[in-house]
DNA sequence: CTGTTAGCGCGTTCAG
DNA sequence: CTGAACGCGCTAACAG
C-alpha cells in the first residue's frame, strides 16, 4: 500500500501540500493540485484511516452491543443503525452480549480508544453500571442520560384498547420480568383498563417470569379465563401462539395474543396483532443524538399493525 | 483518557519499560514490573489501540459484509463469526449490503488500512472483482481463492433420496437463479435422481427466476404434477408453503417442501425438512483460514434435519 | 535490565 | 501558496 510520501515524491510536492489536497484542499495552486490527484490515482492512494484516527484522535468507528435473546429484532436494529452509520461515513463495530456480564466485558474492551462512541441494543436484562456516554436503545434500563426507548405506556394503553374494542376484556399479560419497561407496561395496562371501567385482575398479570412458557403455563394453572393475552415482543408470541394450541384454545378466536412490539416481523406472523416501532427513525434519531453533542434521551411510540 | 506517558512517570520507569510489561514482559525488573502495574491500575491505563494498530501495521478488525437477503440467515453467520472472532482478540467491523454494487462500495471503504482483513457472507447475487485475500462464505461465487462453500452437489442428493424414500418421486426444483452453486445443485439433483431410476423432467426445474412466488406459479402454470418441492433455503420454503396453500395444496401431505439450506431456523418452520448446515464449525473453520497463512478453501456438507 | 531514539502515516502549525 | 518540523501513542532496535 502506498502511503502519503509516495505520492508526494511522485507529484514533486510535499506531504502537507498532498494532505491539504485530499483534505482540506484550499489555497493549492492548480497546477500541483491536479499533479497530487494524478499521482493519487496512479498510486491508487488512500489516507491511511489508521493513521488519519490517531492525528485527530477519533476513530469514525460506532461500537454497538447488541443482545442476542431476541435476534430477529435485534437484526433489524442492526441494519438500520448500519444505514445511518454508513450515511455519516461512520463504522460499526459488532458485539453480541446476551447478560450483564457480556455487556459488561463488551464495553470495557471497547473502551481503548477503538471507538468514538457505544450502542446498547435491546438488552432485556439488567445492565452493569456503564459510562453515561454510553447509549441505550430499547433496553429495560430507565434512568441514563442517553437513550431512546419505547414508551411502553402508550404500547399497553394501545394494545388494551384495541382489545376491548374487539369485545375481549378479560386481558392476561405476560410482563417483562424487571426493569422500569415492566412497570410502564403495568402502568398503560391499568390506565387503559381503569378507561374502559374494566376492574383490574392481579390474577391475569404475570411479571416475575423469564420464560414465556412458564408463565403461561402458571397463568392456565390459576384457571382464571382469558380471552386475549398481551406479550412484550414476537418471539414470545409465537411461542404463546403454540402454546396455547397445544391447550387446544384457538387463536385468535378463543384467544387473542398481541404482541407489544412487533418490530422487524419474520413471516408467518402476520396474524398477530402487535405495536410497530419504526425501525429507521429510530436508528436516525440514535445516530443523530450520538453524533451531536447534545445529550438527552429520546421517547418513541409505536403504532398498530394488524394483518 | 491516560496515556503511556503518564503511567511511566507515575511508575519512575520509561515508557519502553511500561510497554515491555504490558506486552511483552519478559526480561523487566519484578520491582518495576509492580511499579507500572500499580500505576497503571491507578491511572486506570489501557494501551490505545489506535496507536498500537499504527505501530504494530495490523489492527485487529476484520471486515464482514453480509448479505440483507436472507437476513435471518446471515444474522446467524453473524454471531457465530463474532463469537470466533472474539475468541481470537479479533474485532468485527459490519457492513450491510444487498447489491453487486454495494459489495464493491463496501469493500472499497473499507480497503484503507482499517482492516486486517475482509469477509463477505451470504452473497446470492453475483459479486464484483474482489481482491484474493477476500474471503466468500456461502457466496454464489464459485472459483475464488479463500472461500468456505457449501456441497450443493450432497445437500441435493441428500434431498432428492430422503423424498424418494418418502416415495415422492416427482421432484421439483426451484434453484438459484445463477452461478456455480446453480450448477452444481443442478447435478446433485440429477445425479440422485439417476440413482434412484427416475427419469429426468425438464418440466419440473425452474433455474432463471429469482422470486419464488413467480417460480412457483410457473411451475403450476406448466401444469406439472410434483409431490415434492426442493427450495433453496428457508425463506423460499415459507413463502413457498403458503403459496401452496392459496392453490388448495395440502403441506406436506400432497406437496412435501423441502429446504436446501435451512441453518439458522425460525421458529415455525420446523415442519420443513431441511438440510442444515453447522455455523459454529463454519465460522470456526472461517476464522482459521482467515487468520492462518494458508490460502485454500473448504467445502462443507449439511446434515439432514427433520422435525 | 533499562532508557533513548527512531519510526508507523497523517494532520497541522509556522515560517518562508 | 508551500515545505520543514512536530505531535498523536505506542513498539522495536539499539545502546548503555
Amino acid at each position: 500500500m502506498s502511503n502519503i510520501n509516495d505520492v508526494a515524491r511522485l507529484a514533486q510536492v510535499s506531504k502537507a501540500t498532498v494532505s491539504r489536497v485530499l483534505s482540506g484542499s484550499r489555497g493549492v495552486k492548480e497546477e500541483s493540485r491536479q499533479a497530487v490527484l494524478r499521482a493519487a490515482e496512479i498510486l491508487n492512494y488512500k489516507p491511511n484511516a489508521i493513521a488519519q484516527s490517531l492525528s485527530s484522535q477519533s476513530t469514525n468507528c460506532i461500537g454497538v452491543i447488541c443482545a442476542t435473546e431476541h435476534i430477529q429484532q435485534s437484526t433489524g436494529y442492526l441494519q438500520a443503525l448500519e444505514k445511518q452509520l454508513n450515511q455519516h461515513q461512520k463504522h460499526l463495530l459488532l458485539r453480541f452480549a446476551n447478560d450483564h456480564d457480556s455487556v459488561a466485558q463488551a464495553a470495557q474492551e471497547l473502551s481503548n480508544g477503538l471507538c468514538d462512541a457505544l450502542v446498547v441494543v435491546g438488552a432485556r436484562f439488567p445492565l452493569p453500571e456503564l459510562d453515561d456516554e454510553i447509549m441505550l436503545i430499547d433496553c429495560l434500563s430507565g434512568s441514563h442520560n442517553l437513550s431512546i426507548q419505547c414508551d411502553h405506556i402508550f404500547a399497553a394503553e394501545t394494545a388494551v384498547h384495541y382489545l376491548c374494542n374487539q369485545k375481549r376484556r378479560q386481558i392476561a399479560l405476560i410482563n417483562f420480568a424487571s426493569g422500569e419497561a415492566a412497570a410502564l407496561t403495568l402502568e398503560g395496562y391499568h390506565q387503559a383498563l381503569h378507561n374502559h371501567v374494566v376492574p383490574f385482575n392481579r390474577q391475569l398479570v404475570i411479571d416475575d417470569e423469564s420464560s414465556v412458557r412458564i408463565a403461561l403455563q402458571r397463568l392456565i394453572n390459576r384457571g382464571v379465563k382469558f380471552s386475549a393475552l398481551l406479550v412484550t415482543d414476537d418471539t414470545q408470541a409465537q411461542e404463546a401462539v403454540m402454546m396455547l394450541n397445544q391447550y387446544q384454545l384457538t387463536v385468535p378466536e378463543q384467544v387473542m395474543v398481541f404482541s407489544l412490539d412487533g418490530s422487524s416481523r419474520m413471516p408467518g406472523s402476520n396474524a398477530i396483532p402487535a405495536i410497530k416501532y419504526p425501525l429507521e427513525s429510530i436508528a436516525r434519531r440514535a445516530v443523530e443524538l450520538l453524533l451531536g453533542e447534545r445529550h438527552t434521551s429520546d421517547l418513541v411510540r409505536g403504532s398498530l399493525l394488524i394483518a
